[in-house]
DNA sequence: CTGATTTGATAACATATGTTATCGCCGACC
DNA sequence: GGTCGGCGATAACATATGTTATCAAATCAG
């Protein structure tokens, strides 16, 4: 759990260990939605082993945003403490073993940790990392065409396509299956023919 | 100065009181830059009069993200504070009276402030308002047409669309000039031919 | 092992969008 | 008033991308 933060914030390891044995482990397969569109998130959810994705319908097909991968953790605390519906379906790629802690909790443990001074410390930074993911998420689909896009994911995250069916990609790369199928099929004729 | 801020935290005004005076008047004619992308900030900039714009470069052309008004301002705290380079450049679309306050006295700002236990809560407010918004816009761009973007401007935001001249709009939905003429074009013989 | 499902490639065609060029309107300036 | 430049509409053509259908390979379930 927070697997993420503790070593950032290892100061506050104590708190996080006293809600360890509140989590519950869930073994589940793939296709597993963990949290719908819509509704409000009732656990923090960990990922112990595993990969999953968020994505939302539009006249539904599917639009992935982001994926997840092993000791990644969502559900982040303002959408989570203010009960906002999640505006995305978490879904597991993979089997995968997953931890929930209960909502309550999760309260219970902000409330502990706010005694902290670190504790802002680290929601500002978290809050200013995610900031510059989105961001930085959001000019590349203004700035790059989706060949371009293929291409930095390839060299900047390539355990994502290595380890996720191709479709997620596509539909991350915000094209259809069959362009992307084009695009690799174009890049690789470019490569080795002359 | 800092007038969205002082509507919602009347408490924290004699704090943006004390630095008024130091701010220093500019009056400047439209295409105007203010800031230019890949520099760091050295003021914090409000708009008092007139309209501005943010936007980037992309292998010569501009690609507009977002545009200000009256009685806004930017350089947001984190990015300004960690003298980050700007990844857009600002430049004024028409003539436009602004107030620049110099990074020196807005760090001394922020020490004051930083006495006031509502200053993080305003921290905290305006980055999850920011994320909200540059989110909102993300998704926004992955799941509608330029046409149903023109749309939603038209209707959520049509002084955008009165005010400012039709080939920025056309970069800020991401089209060429002549797409969203014929967007427009396609809209009115739509609206009123049978 | 075998049939079913998933995944990915490819072709053919349809649609969306970009590019370039041209024209007309209108407001700034002399 | 006349000229010039910025702005927006439109047409013609080029390119990018989506859609549907088909096939083959890989994977999974019985």
């Amino acid at each position: 759990m927070f697997l993420h933060f503790r070593k950032q914030f290892p100061q506050l390891d104590p708190y996080w260990d006293k809600y360890l044995p509140l989590q519950q482990r869930l073994e589940v397969p793939a296709k597993t939605i963990l949290l719908k569109e819509g509704q409000v998130s009732q656990n923090y959810i960990s990922i112990e082993q595993g990969c999953v994705r968020a994505y939302f319908d539009k006249d539904g097909d599917e639009k992935t945003i982001q994926f997840f991968f092993e000791n990644a953790g969502f559900s982040l605390f303002d959408s989570f403490v203010n009960e906002v519906p999640s505006q995305f379906t978490i879904e597991t790629i993979e089997p995968s073993v997953v931890y929930l802690l209960a909502r309550a909790h999760v309260l219970l443990l902000i409330d502990d940790l706010s005694q902290e001074p670190s504790f802002m410390q680290m929601i500002l930074k978290i809050t200013a990392e995610r900031h510059r993911r989105f961001n930085n998420e959001l000019i590349s689909f203004i700035r790059d065409t989706p060949e371009e896009r293929y291409l930095r994911l390839l060299s900047e995250r390539p355990h994502i396509i290595r380890r996720v069916p191709q479709h997620y990609i596509a539909s991350y790369l915000g094209v259809s299956t069959v362009h992307l199928s084009r695009i690799k099929g174009k890049l690789a004729r470019g490569a080795d023919h002359f």
